[in-house]
DNA sequence: TCAATCCCAAGCGATCTTGTCGGGATTGAG
DNA sequence: CTCAATCCCGACAAGATCGCTTGGGATTGA
């Protein structure tokens, strides 16, 4: 294969870090949200190939592939081997709630050691007298799964590019 | 040099992550809240060395320094320079919003490039057609402010161990 | 004077992220 | 049957970040 000059520089990586700062979701949480909407759209007609997928939003191939594995052993998507094959979407999009689609992706929902949402959890912090601050990563926890729980795939679908609206007013809360 | 025996072993460094799934805090975070509840249990008693803070709570006292220079900077605490100086609250403790303390210490809250609550931010992401996702990252945004902006360091104090309202149906959103 | 304390910059090892690579196994189509 | 498309899977490399230490200053009260 030739490689074409069209081909940009290998690139090598990514230069940086996605989330910088606090509350970072990492490229295995945006890909694989992005890959969940892509499938998300082929629902219902048949099985669409990882290179279709990363042809259509840009991202490498082989690296989409880890994450569907692990959708895959997380029961979110069902895959079909060998020519046409693919993935396509285990249930309806309307049915997956987002939280699943990234505790699968990212682990636990873990602000911090001593606040998992794992099951038997029993607070990790030896100095549970005095930790009083616990209560506040429950509480961003908490929040951060009830934001998560309350958005499904089917709402991310743009089920037949509507035109979409700039959003509105959004931040209803106050977004400081 | 060779380390006491009493010494608590060198430990190297943490051995892993403190949040290693979605939505981590990391040691920052976590150090620099225990850093300033400390400040606000001692709040009207003058001011208070990070030695005598580090050796209550346990931390490295030369990394809890640069944590202290962080909210210095922000104005979050003020330092008295010399021999029996130290750091003590700029503001008392119930007029202290954890979402500043938090965003001191670790950036923004930014779950994803696309979603920062920085002034100009003019969404970073070029395919803002078909990037319906970005709805989900706003969200999540809005509730780790909201949460962070409804907790007070005055709540976070054991001024005498009032007893803080149990944060509401604990248990409700263990499904997963 | 002197010790306590804040101030600051540089650097180090471990770990995680972000991919790449190379080869297998499985299947439908010609 | 042959072949190409596709999923499957394990290993690994580059780089960034984290957690923490080191080593010095500057400033002040006793």
């Amino acid at each position: 294969m030739a490689p074409t000059a069209t081909e940009s520089a290998p690139a090598a990586h990514r230069p940086s870090f996605h989330g910088t700062g606090a509350v970072a979701f990492s490229t295995k949480g945006e890909y694989g949200v992005r890959l969940m909407v892509q499938l998300g759209r082929h629902y219902g007609t048949g099985p669409a190939s990882l290179a279709e997928i990363a042809a259509a939003e840009d991202m490498p191939r082989a690296y989409l592939e880890q994450l569907a594995f692990v959708l895959r052993d997380a029961g979110l998507v069902v895959s079909t081997r060998g020519a046409h094959g693919g993935y396509e979407l285990g249930r309806a999009p309307s049915s997956i709630p987002m939280s699943e689609v990234l505790r699968a992706l990212e682990g636990p929902l873990a602000p911090m050691i001593c606040a998992t949402d794992e099951p038997g959890h029993d607070l990790a912090c030896d100095r549970t007298s005095s930790c009083t601050v616990n209560l506040l990563w429950i509480r961003v926890r908490d929040a951060v799964a009830g934001a998560l729980d309350g958005v499904t795939l089917a709402d991310l679908v743009p089920q037949r590019l509507v035109s979409i609206q700039p959003a509105a007013s959004e931040g209803a809360l106050t977004a400081s």
